[in-house]
DNA sequence: TGGAAGCGGGG
DNA sequence: GTGTACGCTTCCA
């Protein structure tokens, strides 16, 4: 058996730990004799006397009086010093925040903000997704956990679900009106798509209306039951369209009393208890480098797949006319977008799962956890066995300290500009950890007299004293070095995938230590110790660096840990030889590693370039405009600069098609269609500082009683004429209908030249040589 | 120049 | 839920 989910439930006033426990079946168990407590420090002389003030403190809370359960001594570890500690035990978490206000009045406190089922997972040392042996028995209508212990077992195997709905709407989908007409799924199983108008596939279910569909789909959903559920974009549009969507038709299903919806900020979450929802979007940012992250694109470069496409007023079309093709074309979409979430969250699921079991918190708030949160768990599992108490976060004045003191990061070289050809870029291999390790760097190794271990920075740290954070990074390190030895011995498909998602996992946490020690919010945060380890870091690449000029190579550009060097040619031996040369002279936890081969590139600046590899992939980093608040003639154009310049056709040729583009844009040739630029209101008209176009433009179309507010997305078209680009921006309808000429200076100046300047820039080229103009005679000199 | 505001994904 | 939250870029004032 082992845990899929846990939370906790109140009965008769008293907290139960919730465990989702899966076995071939899924159980749940609750866990009866946990107590939510805190830690108290103070002078050990006032302890008994501090215990009897705190025993006595009582607050009100909706006519109910609080006051906390026991005070008992331990002995523990605070910053590295033995104390002894007041361990403050209260009735019920949430008796917590209540009565903390006042403890604080009366002794430093610790340990007040963990949350109490994720308490219970540290202290009782229980890893999710990990098998065990549960003993349990029933007391009336409850399952209990007596004990458990854990069996040694790498494989657990999951049933997964991935869903997609599809909506008819005009504008942005709002759930009061417009409805839903798909609902596909996908399954190890089957693939189906639900809907409610008559179409015939194999894989399509017909019922008579929308309700139905949404019933039939919740009933899927509850007979199947998933242990994950994966959708893209889940947690902020299918789980709460859903949820509306019924509740405008008045549905009512287990499962819909069932979902919670968490609102914080960008942070939104959609959970069914017992089923764990994974939202493949915010994990997809979060895990792969791309410049764009819709389903296709990640679909397409993560996993080399295609899947088919529609577009929205193509599908509104479609489902408007009813037809068998057209409503086919629907369903294609719908179910390959449910096989694209479930082939994606089969790539990245076992990774969650990996990190669950290392960092030991469940899998759903590890899938929404930020690296550095994962450590700051897998380091308070270990405070916990080491008896330490966990420091506490920063309050508000020491996080706004810490943000505003900055410190120097990485080296960044100052890039060659211009096209380059035979580009071998090299990395070294996981430099801040190995420093991290190598250096002892720990909050509380800082400051000795007996080692000879300072950093560039001029911090001493120590070597002889025991480090709690590098001791837990060598762990990561050496598990891993073992795990990709397993990895290359097996031929085994799924022991493969298994190993793979470990070493992926512990190469994210051990590259995540030298953020979170740097990270404001951090318990364990530590300006030294993160400042040291970036000087340190710039040393060795420093050294790197010269190695390549001493062998008289062309190094274009450096990144922190990373070398981009220009080769002359094809010239594999030499690549080899600078590898191997670098590394003779790095201790031996350092290695740089040869990362690739590109046979063309540019760098603009720093942080901006691109690179084309021998079967034509591109990649771009820091270039890129596509946002929707760029118009498409931006975003066209500076793709076509990009491809023509790296297929090697000479920046002058793609000099010549802004030139070129700038003349239509002067003549007026250029579709309105292509000038859109699309802006949302995020709040009410009257709460604007900053008048921008877009607050104007939804204005206007308020007084004509259009409907728009906050959450509208406004599109708008810049007419000619003189003043503030906002007097002069109207929506498309009515800059169509009074047939305005746009600003033709506006679209140069603000939208094209600024996109393909990112890459041009590096060439030469100024505003000035790239706008069309009748009286100049363009010829090549000009350029330079 | 600082600070306000918008972006992202989904249909 | 013992948790109040991103990281960057662009433009207005």
């Amino acid at each position: 058996m082992f845990l899929l989910d846990s939370d906790y439930k109140t009965f008769n006033d008293k907290p139960y730990v919730r465990l989702i426990l899966k076995n071939g079946t899924k159980k749940e168990v609750f866990y009866k004799d946990f107590e939510p407590y805190i830690w108290a420090v103070c002078d050990e002389r006032e302890i008994d006397s501090k215990i009897r003030v705190i025993e006595d403190i009582t607050t009100e809370v909706q006519n109910k009086s609080l006051k906390v359960k026991a005070c008992t001594i331990e002995d523990r570890y605070l910053y590295g010093n033995k104390v002894k500690a007041i361990k403050i035990i209260f009735n019920h978490p949430s008796d917590v925040p209540n009565l903390r206000k006042e403890i604080e009045n009366v002794t430093d406190i610790y340990e007040y903000d963990i949350p109490f089922a994720r308490r219970f997972l540290i202290d009782k040392d229980i890893l999710p997704a990990t098998e065990y042996n549960f003993n349990l028995s029933e007391e009336g209508e409850f399952s209990i956990v007596n004990d458990f212990q854990i069996i040694n077992k790498k494989k657990i195997s999951v049933r997964p679900l991935a869903f997609d709905i599809e909506v008819y709407c005009k504008s942005k989908p709002d759930a009061q009106r417009d409805p839903i007409i798909m609902i596909g799924i996908s399954t190890n199983d089957l693939d189906r798509v639900f809907t409610y108008k008559k179409v015939t596939a194999d894989y399509i279910e017909v019922v008579d209306n929308e309700t139905l569909m949404v019933k039939k789909f919740l009933d899927f959903l509850q007979d199947y039951n998933p242990d994950i559920i994966y959708t893209y974009n889940g947690d902020t549009f299918d789980f709460p369209y859903i949820y509306e969507r019924a509740k405008k038709l008045k549905i009512s299903h287990p499962i819909l009393n069932d979902m919670r919806f968490d609102k914080r900020g960008i942070n939104d979450s959609s959970k069914i208890p017992g089923m764990v929802h994974i939202d493949l979007y915010p994990l997809s940012r979060k895990l792969l480098s791309l410049n764009k992250y819709t389903l296709e694109n990640v679909y397409l470069n993560f996993l080399g797949k295609e899947k088919s496409k529609i577009y929205l007023l193509e599908m509104d079309k479609f489902w408007e006319e009813g037809t068998q093709d057209g409503l086919l074309a629907i369903a294609q979409y719908n179910k390959e977008d449910a096989i694209a979430a479930k082939e994606i969250g089969e790539a990245i699921g076992p990774l969650e799962i990996e990190l669950s079991r290392i960092v030991g918190q469940n899998i759903f708030d590890i899938s929404r956890m930020a690296s550095s949160n994962m450590v700051e768990y897998l380091l308070m599992k270990r405070a916990f066995e080491e008896k330490t108490i966990v420091p506490n976060k920063p309050k508000g004045s020491e996080y706004l300290e810490r943000s505003s003191t900055s410190y120097e990061g990485g080296f960044v070289l100052e890039p060659k500009k211009g096209l380059r050809e035979h580009i071998a870029v090299f990395d070294f291999r996981s430099l801040y950890p190995s420093i991290i390790i190598a250096h002892n760097i720990d909050p509380n190794t800082i400051g000795c007299d007996c080692c000879d271990n300072t950093s560039p920075e001029g911090v001493n740290f120590c070597l002889n004293k025991k480090g709690f954070i590098p001791e837990i990074l060598k762990e990561i390190i050496q598990r891993r070095v073992e795990i990709k030895n397993k990895l290359k011995s097996t031929s085994d498909k799924t022991e493969k995938t298994i190993y793979q998602s470990q070493q992926w996992a512990l190469k994210i946490l051990a590259n995540s230590f030298y953020g979170y020690m740097g990270y404001p919010r951090s318990r364990w945060y530590s300006k030294e110790a993160a400042s040291s380890i970036a000087s340190w870091g710039r040393e060795y690449i420093h050294k790197a660096i010269k190695i390549a000029e001493d062998m008289g190579l062309n190094v274009l550009y450096g990144d922190t840990d990373s070398l981009f060097v220009g080769l002359g040619s094809e010239d594999m031996e030499k690549s080899k030889e600078y590898r191997d040369k670098v590394n003779s002279t790095l201790p031996d936890f350092m290695e740089l590693e040869f990362q690739g081969y590109y046979r063309r590139g540019f760098f603009v600046s720093k942080k901006r370039y691109a690179l084309i590899d021998k079967e034509n992939n591109i990649s771009t980093k820091g270039l890129e405009v596509v946002r929707r608040d760029w118009a498409e003639i931006a975003k066209k154009t500076q793709e076509a600069v990009l491809k023509t310049i790296l297929e090697g056709k000479g920046p002058e040729k793609a000099a010549e098609i802004v030139i070129k583009t700038t003349e239509e844009l002067i003549e007026g040739r250029i579709p309105v269609e292509d000038l859109v630029i699309y802006t949302q209101l995020t709040m009410p008209l009257a709460s604007y500082k900053q008048i921008g176009p877009h607050v104007i433009v939804a204005k206007h179309m308020l007084e004509r009683g259009e409907v728009v507010g906050a959450g509208s997305i406004i599109s708008f078209v810049v007419r000619n004429g003189d003043g503030m680009v906002r007097d002069r921006s109207y929506d498309v309808e009515e800059f169509k209908k009074a047939g305005y000429k746009y600003d033709s200076d506006y679209y140069i100046d603000n939208q094209v030249l600024p996109a393909v300047m990112r890459i041009l820039k590096g060439f030469g080229y100024t505003e000035e040589n790239l706008k069309f103009s009748k009286h100049k005679q363009m010829t090549l000199g000009d350029f330079f």
